[in-house]
DNA sequence: AGTCATGATACTGCATCCATAATTATGAAT
DNA sequence: ATTCATAATTATGGATGCAGTATCATGACT
């Protein structure tokens, strides 16, 4: 079941699977931004392959929502609808309650040093307000939680629907006064895990997902519309 | 976020789809078992078309867990481990569960009599021991309880694990008294339905998934392990 | 006799080429 | 001037061909 074909060796990863790795790496950085499309032929001679392997990481891409295809049409960028995040985010904050569930259950105090020490992190970079080392942080905490749950299929499906989430312009650490709030709910369930209720722990990671969800929507709401430059598909 | 190309019109599918559909029936068949390598020019071949939309549509199925791909190596059918399959179902229960809870809250009594009507059919197949027929009810059910609840995405991601438990030899309810169990169960999520009673719904819903875990680990159990007679990749 | 090295074979991976369909531009008619 | 029809263009979809690598078989050496 491991989709990745670099189960355990080290073996060059396919052409496609670099190429998909590097289209991934424009979305979310929305140098590819959603409802563009994407000009197979420029893109093939820009990165000096065929359009063969192209195609096929565009297959991939699409197999997990990050790109429309559209047949004898071409592919756009995904973009999200208000209504589409609304569905995403309950799914992910019932996936990411689940793992902190299962890892209250399981966490060793080993494995609690770990998270403390990620979590101390947090704790500087939001004191410096370095939102981008504490979203990374923010990803290493979660990814060291999924680890101790110890369920890789429930860590795909939530690593698939951070993807999706990538999508949208900016995440919501980015509002004012999320950065502290985030924090404060991280602390919040790192205590839950440390009295080891599992109970609490998913349900204060269940919340913590929704408030950024809520929090994300404060800042769409601030700003326009989506409408970005380019022409939008039907 | 819709993956299918055929989002809303009639567009003839492309080829690899079509290949990507047809591969996946004879994997869940098992004429494709848990293990076997696919030759590429061989399929091709049989289907009178290139080596180039088999790749593609080979990708797709590996974005969806039911192929491996091993780069220079080729690509062979996943085989699920006993510790997969008790990865999957729990999610698999999480997220049906979520879809019965939802689905309690927004169930107008439209939606009520129409799902009635698909147990009613249940039951009579479960009356004449119909499995094949009754597997195919009890589907439209899931799937029509899916569409209440309203959550697409949440419906895709139980769709896809639901491919890939298919992965497995045989459902559970091939076992003997599974069947009637499982409607007995399948009564009591209709009850909470009707009672509307969200949490109720999602529990009995979860455990009923659980349940059906249960049955096939004794079905596993009871048979020998995996072993099927093709040759087995590393 | 067993093991390792070497060569033959077969298949994957990528590039190139061609056909077809969609889009756009052009021109004519109202 | 606007709109519709037609033709040219462009890009996608699929097929074919070729290079590189992994596997398998054969043979030599210990």
């Amino acid at each position: 079941m491991n989709a990745r074909p670099s189960s355990h060796i080290l073996t060059a990863p396919a052409l496609y699977e670099q190429v998909a790795e590097r289209l991934r790496s424009r979305i979310f950085a929305h140098e590819l931004p959603p409802g563009s499309w994407i000009d197979e032929q420029a893109l093939a001679l820009e990165y000096g392959i065929s359009r063969t392997p192209l195609r096929e990481a565009l297959k991939v891409l699409a197999a997990e929502g990050l790109v429309v295809l559209k047949p004898r049409r071409g592919c756009y960028v995904t973009q999200l609808s208000e209504q589409d995040i609304d569905e995403v985010f309950p799914v992910m904050a019932l996936l990411e309650g689940r793992v902190a569930e299962e890892a209250a259950r399981r966490a060793t105090s080993v494995d609690f040093a770990r998270l403390a020490a990620i979590h101390e992190e947090l704790e500087g970079h939001a004191a410096g307000n370095d939102t981008d080392r504490f979203f990374e942080a923010n990803q290493r905490f979660h990814a060291a939680l999924q680890e101790i749950a110890g369920n890789r299929y429930l860590a795909q499906l939530i690593d698939d629907a951070r993807k999706v989430i990538k999508l949208t312009r900016r995440d919501s650490l980015r509002l004012e006064g999320r950065l502290k709030q985030s924090l404060a709910e991280h602390r919040e369930i790192l205590e839950a895990l440390r009295l080891k209720d599992p109970g609490l722990a998913g349900r204060r990671m269940h919340d913590h997902l929704l408030s950024g969800r809520a929090a994300l929507a404060r800042l769409v709401g601030a700003s326009s519309t989506a409408g970005d430059g380019s022409s939008a598909p039907a």
